[in-house]
DNA sequence: GCCATGATGAAAATCATTCGCAAGTAGGAA
DNA sequence: TTCCTACTTGCGAATGATTTTCATCATGGC
């Protein structure tokens, strides 16, 4: 049984038909829809679901933290499942595809830097934009 | 003579006196404003300024690099002048105020970990979210 | 099965930002 | 200096993503 449907009904969120649609939507992808998109592939399973519903949903999943929100620049907040493993980003400029990556280094170097200006870390947002070599 | 003002005049466009008390709310500026509040602080300067100067200023000096456009979560871009020395953001999630760093291992890093995915460094983006110590 | 509390769809409302347009002006050319 | 034209401006309307309103509907504990 999916880790998505378990955590969710951990929430106290009722079930219904449009959440489950979204639910389900947001596991079979695999890539970083935003809510529009969304929309669609929902409205696949579960034709009636309207917008307003996934932008509600988005909203919750995300204060529950069942869901990370991104904002890619492109003017769409993007989202995703969250993961136990947390990793980071980096867009390719020139098709718009966005490749994962998790650093050791990286995560252990934004702690140390928070802690050393007198913060502990709660959150953190790294993003790298490049061109492929070549 | 002020190094905005400078790089400004090499950009081929115009000095009018909206886009002076533009470039000058925004010298004069320490922190972060977005395109609102530097409306404001323009307006003291030339009550004729129009907001739509304004954004419309803000992407030309984007564009021109003279300016760093940053989106901070809230909803509005926030912006700061370019500066030689480039440097990150960490955001007191108490208080909502911004402080500068600048990690060398950091910026390091990000070259490295782009390389290693087969990408060229062109832009990135390091927030971290902190609540002080205590 | 009952019903209070949540949830939903549709459309209107918000909010930041951009655009259209008619009128004004910077600044190189003559 | 004066001219002329392309660049700018202010204003208000338009956009586009996201949120809210509201009347109606459905979940799930009892």
């Amino acid at each position: 049984m999916s880790d998505l449907i378990r955590k969710y009904s951990k929430t106290g969120l009722r079930m219904t038909a449009p959440r489950r649609a979204i639910l389900q939507a947001l596991m079979d992808s695999e890539d970083h829809p935003d809510a529009l998109t969304l929309h669609e592939r929902a409205k696949e399973i579960d034709p009636t679901v309207a917008q307003a519903t996934v932008y509600r949903m988005m909203r919750a999943l995300e204060e529950f933290g069942l869901v990370e929100k991104h904002d890619f620049g492109n003017g769409r907040a993007r989202y995703e499942e969250s993961e136990k493993v947390k990793h980071d980003h980096l867009i390719d400029l020139e098709t718009g595809e966005i490749i994962e990556f998790q650093d050791e280094a990286l995560e252990a170097l934004k702690v140390s830097i928070a802690k050393k200006l007198g913060f502990e870390l709660r959150d953190h947002k790294v993003e790298l934009y490049g061109v492929p070599i070549e």
